[in-house]
DNA sequence: CGAGCGATTGAAAAGACTCAACCACCGTGG
DNA sequence: CCACGGTGGTTGAGTCTTTTCAATCGCTCG
């Protein structure tokens, strides 16, 4: 959580080596050092906006990051929660259009930034990289298609539930540390039927509510609700 | 609509100059129509389904399919349908794993197909080949949040207005012909209600039914009320 | 001509949303 | 150190949309 202002470089980034950058070597990593910024971000302050054209790609070393779109009344619907490890705004590297989507920090964040230039260079230049990559592009396309799924078929107890499952493990041995009206953008109702169903789930016993954290006691019963 | 079986070659393909492959040169399609087979397809025939393993993509020549996943209670909900030109199953092909869902013929198709080692072998020589398909998946995971942000937010009618109105371009010259059924999961509700509100767009002049086929009248209005 | 599937209708019930009010915590400034 | 103001969290009530279930209709195919 003492997260601050940090240096890092990708030689001892604990995070690479679970990201896209994996299968860098020695060479490509010190290269990559090279051509990267890192940069401190405060919590609720914007990496990019919806409209607006990519110059680069983000490195989230430490922190988390929402990713979300505006509905038509200016609601935001968040896409995905980023942690430690991803890599962000890359998609709208190569489609040449502006960004589709937001992001803003969820809590202070140290999060490396490397220009399009760079990024799509060692693109070229990497097949295994780029590999990844597609490989990347392609499952999320495929979490996406079961999101699609689930707003349109879930009742909201269910995707909150779902949601629940999910934010666990993204807050793996924290407590899940989100303010109502974000989960409820995440999970796609209002906020007072996240609290109202906050409320069944803790009389139930599958979560216990500290304040604002949320903490999971009956992940398999959680799971069995959201259905899948 | 009177397609039946056809055989085709990639060099006089129409539908290949608006897909993947229109940056192919002469040499390059040559040799994409001798690793092609053209097949042809009934209404309502399975290319592949979810949880399967893909041996290769499919290109669509001419017909419609539809591709989508299922819910818990086993209730489909229709993710994309394809036309024309389209190339549907290549996603599965970078991540090695099975396909995360099903695509289904919605009329008689003629598709080809190309095996997976050919086309990763075409993705490993073609540079320009490869931009378009990653160009292609960020562009779809764009499609992807804008669908989640709209099953999450807005109401059924709404989305419905929004569904014509896609539909209306996918079948351009041609009415809508859609099942019921298939629409209700296209739009991700109950097909009594599909039927409700049809009925309701009727009597407002903004289409008109003939029995299974849908007309569009008043495609502003419809854009209007689709939200975005 | 009959069977069967898809389309349609009606009525009742449930799930969510909206709106409005109230509470609780927290940091600020006096 | 305490009062103040503000944001975020909570509660209640009423309303509306949408679902569900059951029944009927109507077209198409054999």
């Amino acid at each position: 959580m003492e997260t601050n202002h940090k240096h890092v470089t990708c030689e001892n980034c604990i995070s690479r080596k679970k990201s896209l950058f994996s299968c860098f070597d020695n060479e490509n990593v010190t290269d990559l050092n090279h051509h990267k910024s890192c940069n401190y971000y405060k919590k609720n302050q914007g990496l990019f906006i919806d409209g607006s054209f990519p110059r680069g790609i983000y490195c989230l070393n430490d922190g988390k990051v929402k990713i979300f779109t505006r509905g038509d009344g200016g609601k935001e619907q968040i896409i995905h929660i980023a942690t430690s490890g991803e890599v962000i705004g890359y998609r709208s590297m190569f489609s040449g259009d502006p960004y589709g989507v937001s992001a803003t920090t969820l809590e202070e964040s140290n999060i490396c930034f490397i220009a399009k230039d760079d990024f799509l260079n060692m693109l070229d230049v990497n097949a295994t990289f780029r590999n990844n990559i597609m490989k990347e592009l392609s499952k999320e396309l495929g979490e996406r298609a079961i999101l699609i799924t689930n707003m349109a078929q879930k009742p909201v107890r269910d995707r909150l539930a779902f949601s629940l499952v999910m934010l666990n493990s993204i807050y793996k041995d924290e407590m899940i540390n989100l303010s109502r009206e974000d989960l409820a953008n995440f999970v796609g109702t209002a906020t007072e039927t996240i609290i109202r169903l906050l409320k069944e789930f803790k009389d139930d016993g599958l979560i216990e509510i500290h304040t604002r954290k949320i903490e999971v006691i009956d992940l398999k019963k959680l799971i069995q609700i959201s259905g899948k």
